[in-house]
DNA sequence: TGAATATTGATAATGGTTTCCATTAACAGG
DNA sequence: CCTGTTAATGGAAACCATTATCAATATTCA
């Protein structure tokens, strides 16, 4: 019955807590980086050479669904997933995306702002569309400063 | 010289006008909906029957560099593309989107108050981490009402 | 009009993600 | 602890949106 948030979440979900998932997390957990699931795979295989890339995405899948990760398109063809309560970063935060270099970087400035003027707008959508929101993501898309310098 | 906005965002960055593009920018106009590359074919070949699915990916990409149609992630594996200045919409705004359905509303209500606030936080962003800011993107992700009904 | 060259469209290739299915591991009950 | 039931895993093949290739075609402009 004791265990981290997530295992409790598996187990309130009527999931198995198994080895690949524990590691999966462990992985996420350890890294502020924004990792696609190849990447996830690379270091899983350094735990353990016989993990599967399958395994990956289907757990990866599974985590997405009960929230235990949050999955993102950042728009370099892969998916990319971010652990909820990740300890190295503030809980909620929104991203600014490099286009040419794929740098993703979480930021916090305004958020206060921003998540009061979304909690407000969010109110407003459900009841005025009849949505039951579950989440939103704000992403502001640019050039950083190196790829400037580099033209 | 004369001619719609995008023709001449076309000529000014020395690309040619040709029926292929006119065709897909008339199919971008005449819908709210945010159409895939398929389904834009899907409609295209209905006007002439000979065109490639290839062009559409190429055109589609042609726009979204230059500004005249923007490219969007739902999360439903397959890109979907929204004509900048589409006349049946408003200006600006930001998408609500079913994760069951798949179903997009373009909303926007408080988009004023959003704005204004992106504006803000995009000026401190581009001070902050010197980030060259294009675009961002705001979305909401729920269950629709119908979706809500069916269980 | 015709040469120069940008664009097109058919086909094949790519690559991230899913599906399939036989094998293995988790765990509740004894 | 065993053990049976059933969920989870991993390798291979399939899937499918998107890209690359390249010969044929259309546009531009002198
Ligand atoms: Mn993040
Ligand atoms: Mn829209
Ligand atoms: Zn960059
Ligand atoms: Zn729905």
């Amino acid at each position: 019955m004791k265990g981290p948030w997530w295992q409790q979440r598996l187990c309130d979900y009527g999931f198995r807590l198994t080895n690949p998932r524990a590691m999966i997390i462990g992985i996420l957990r350890n890294t502020e980086k924004h990792l696609s699931a190849e990447e996830i795979y690379i270091d899983a295989v350094k735990i353990n050479p016989s993990i599967g890339l399958t395994t990956i995405y289907r757990t990866l899948d599974l985590f997405t669904q009960i929230g235990v990760v949050q999955k993102f398109d950042f728009g370099d063809g892969r998916a990319r997933y971010e652990l909820t309560n990740n300890p190295l970063k503030k809980d909620h935060h929104h991203h600014l995306v490099c286009v040419k270099c794929k740098t993703i970087i979480d930021y916090t400035d305004f958020v206060h702002e921003e998540l009061e003027l979304m909690n407000k707008t969010e109110k407003a959508l459900s009841r005025k569309y009849r949505f039951n929101i579950y989440h939103h993501t704000v992403h502001f898309y640019g050039i950083c400063s190196q790829c400037q310098r580099e033209g």
